[in-house]
DNA sequence: AACGGCAATGTAAACGTTTACATCACCGTT
DNA sequence: AACGGTGATGTAAACGTTTACATTGCCGTT
C-alpha cells in the first residue's frame, strides 16, 4: 500500500526522477549498471508510468477520437474496428462516441476531445457538412472526416464512392432488361444518400431511360422504411420490374414486404441493394448488393491521421475515395438468366 | 493566435486564475459582477479547459474503458451502444479496445489504462477468468466484468443466464417432440459456450433423453464453424430431427449448409440458435432464438461502476445476472400447423 | 599541472489546472 | 475605537511527469 509513483522508484534506486524517466523512455544514455538496478526497482514495485503526468508535459495521449452517429450498427462497428486495429498498431487506443447525428451533441463532444484529451480526430457526421462541424474548431489539424460531406478542398477526408456504386449497379439492373426500376432514397440530408440517388438518376439518363418520379419513394435507411416504402410501390397501378434500395436494410424491409405479399423475387420485382451487410448472403433469395470496404476506411483515416500528418500541413486538404463493387447473388435475376437465354433458343 | 489558456483569461479579466477556475467550476463564492466579466472572456477566448491539466490535479478524467474481444460483432457493438448510452448520461466517454482474447494484449490494455486515464473499467473477457486478468491489477476497485468468468466472489460482475436460456431452448424444442436434437457448441474455454452447453444437457437429462455423443459437434461461434458443423450432422447415417446452435451465426451458417444440400427447415431439420441478432429477423425461414439483452448488459455495467462505488468498497462482490427469454419465430417449427407451406423453387 | 571533453547523473522549471490557506476591505458590535 | 466576522479574491503548492541545463568526476592531452 505504500506511495507508489516515480519518486518512489528514484528513491529505493538511489537516483533522481530524471534517471528513472530515462530509463523508462530510453530517452539517454544511461549507465548499464544504473539501468538494471532501476528496472529491477520497476519490476519490484510494479510501477507504471502515469498517463496523465506525461501527458501534461509531452502533449501526446496516445488516444484516438472516434465522433459517430449511431446509425446502422454493421456499419458502424465494422469501422470501429477498422480504425482499431490501425490505431493499435500504432500503439493508440481509441475514445469512441456517438452523437446521434445531433448537431449538439457533435459539439460537446468537439469539446471534449478538444481538452487535450486526444492527439486527433475522426469524424463521420453524413448529416452536417464539415464546415459547419468546423464552426468552433481551431485545430484544423489531426482531423479526418470520414464519409462526410466536406465541401471546402481543406479537410482531409476518406469516403467511399456512393455515387459510382450506385450508378453500376443501376446500369447492371438495366442490363437485365429491366426498365421500370424503382428506388427507396435516403433522407435527402444524408451525404450517403444524395449521392446514391444521383447515381441512379445518372443511369437512367445514360440509358435514355425517363424518370417516373412515383418510382422515387423516400425513406431513411431503416428496414421499417423500406417495408413501407414497399408497400406504397405494391399500390401502384404499374409496378416496376426492379428495385434498387438505397441501402441494405431497407431492402431486407422491402423484401420482407414482398413475401408478405407473395411478390416473386426476382422474378416479379428484381431486387439490389447497398452495403453487402453480412445478412445479405443470408436471406432468400440473396440479396445482390454494392460492397463497401468499410473496414479499410477505417484504416486509411488511421493512417491519413497519424502517417500524414507531416505530408500535408498546408491547406491543400486530401481527399480519398475508396471505390465500390458490386457483388451478384440471386436477387437481382442473375440465375434466372441463363433459363431465359435457354428458353429463348427453344 | 495568441496563447489561449487559464492564464490569458485571467489577464484580460484582471484576475487571478484561481477566480477563473471558480467560476468555471462554481466551486465558490464570487461576486455576480466579475463571474459576468470573467465569462464574457472565456466566450471572447473560447476557451476550454485543458482536460489533462484538470485531471492531474482532480484525479479524474470522465473516461471510461472497455475492453471487448472481437468476436461476434452485432454483440459487441450492441453492447458498446448499451454502455455508451449510459456512460455519457453521467457525462462520461469511453475508451474501447479489442483484445482479439489473446492474454498478453488484455494485460497490455490493462495497463494502458492503469495509467490514470480511466476512472473505471468495464471488462469483457470470455476466455481468461477474472482471477487470471487480474493477476497484476491493483485497483481491484472501480472494475466490472461482463460476461466472464468470476470465479471468486470478490469481484463486480454482470452476465447474462445462458444456462437457462439454452435449457429453455432445448425443452421447448422436445416439447415439439424432436427427441434426436443436435447441438453445434461454442469453443471449451469460452466461457458462454460452456454455460449453454450445459444448459443443453441438462435439458436432455430432465426429459430422459440420452447424450448422443455424434450429435455433440464443436464449434467457435463463427458463421463458418457453423456451416462445417451443420456438413458433419448431414454425413451422420441417422440425421437428427433439431439443431440447437450456441450461438446465431453458427445458426445461420448452418442453415445455409442446409439450404445447399436441400434440406427442409423445419419441416427435415428444425433449427434454433442463440443470441437473437438482427438478422435472425429477416432469413427465412425466420430463426428462433434465445434473446439476450446485450443493450441493457451495458448500461447496467456503468451503473455498477458509478453509481454503486461506495456501496460496495468492502470485499463483498456483486453478481448480477441477466434473464434471457426465448424468441419464437419459423424455424423451430411452430408455424407449420396452419401457415402455408414453403414454396419450392427448384 | 592544467585543461578540454565526455559520460553519467542531478536540479529545477515547465505543463495547466485545483484548492488550502492567506489576505484584504468592509461592516456591524461592543 | 478596537475587534471579529464575512465575503471576495489572490498566492502558491501540488498533481506526476519530461527535459533543458548544470554539475560532477574522470581520462587523455599538452
Amino acid at each position: 500500500m505504500s506511495k507508489n509513483g516515480i519518486k518512489e522508484v528514484a528513491k529505493r534506486a538511489n537516483v533522481s526522477i530524471a534517471t528513472v524517466s530515462r530509463v523508462l523512455n530510453g530517452s539517454a544514455v544511461v549507465s548499464e549498471e544504473t539501468k538494471q538496478r532501476v528496472a529491477a526497482v520497476i519490476d519490484e514495485l510494479n510501477y507504471m508510468p502515469h498517463a496523465i503526468g506525461r501527458a501534461l508535459v509531452t502533449h501526446k495521449t496516445n488516444l484516438l477520437g472516434v465522433i459517430l452517429p449511431d446509425v446502422h450498427s454493421e456499419f458502424f462497428s465494422e469501422l470501429i474496428r477498422g480504425i482499431d486495429q490501425a490505431a493499435r498498431e500504432r500503439s493508440y487506443h481509441i475514445i469512441v462516441s456517438s452523437t446521434h447525428s445531433n448537431k449538439k451533441e457533435i459539439e460537446s463532444m468537439l469539446n471534449v476531445m478538444q481538452g487535450g484529451h486526444v492527439d486527433g480526430l475522426i469524424i463521420m457526421s453524413p448529416h452536417i457538412s464539415a464546415e459547419g462541424v468546423l464552426k468552433r474548431l481551431s485545430l484544423l489539424s489531426n482531423l479526418v472526416f470520414v464519409n462526410s460531406y466536406t465541401n471546402g478542398a481543406k479537410f482531409v477526408s476518406v469516403s467511399i464512392d456512393n455515387f459510382n456504386g450506385a450508378y453500376q449497379m443501376v446500369e447492371h439492373l438495366i442490363g437485365h432488361g429491366y426498365d421500370r426500376i424503382a428506388i427507396i432514397k435516403g433522407e435527402e440530408s444524408n451525404f450517403d444518400a444524395r449521392e446514391r440517388f444521383n447515381g441512379y438518376l445518372q443511369a437512367l439518363k445514360k440509358n435514355r431511360i425517363h424518370r417516373i418520379p412515383e418510382l422515387e419513394i423516400g425513406g431513411n435507411f431503416t428496414e421499417e422504411s423500406g417495408y413501407e416504402g414497399m408497400m406504397k410501390i405494391l399500390k401502384l397501378k404499374t409496378k416496376p420490374s426492379a428495385l434498387f434500395c438505397a441501402n441494405d436494410s431497407m431492402a431486407l424491409g422491402a423484401l420482407r414486404a414482398m413475401h408478405e405479399k407473395d411478390i416473386i423475387v426476382p422474378g416479379e420485382i428484381a431486387l439490389a441493394g447497398f452495403d453487402d451487410v453480412p445478412s445479405a448472403r443470408y436471406v432468400l433469395p440473396a440479396l445482390t448488393s454494392v460492397h463497401v470496404p468499410i473496414y479499410e476506411m477505417g484504416t486509411i483515416a488511421v493512417k491519413h491521421l497519424l502517417d500524414g500528418v507531416k505530408a500535408m500541413d498546408g491547406m491543400k486538404g486530401i481527399k480519398k475515395v475508396l471505390t465500390t463493387s458490386i457483388v451478384i447473388r440471386e436477387s437481382c435475376g442473375c440465375s434466372l438468366k441463363s433459363d431465359e437465354e435457354v428458353s429463348e433458343m427453344a
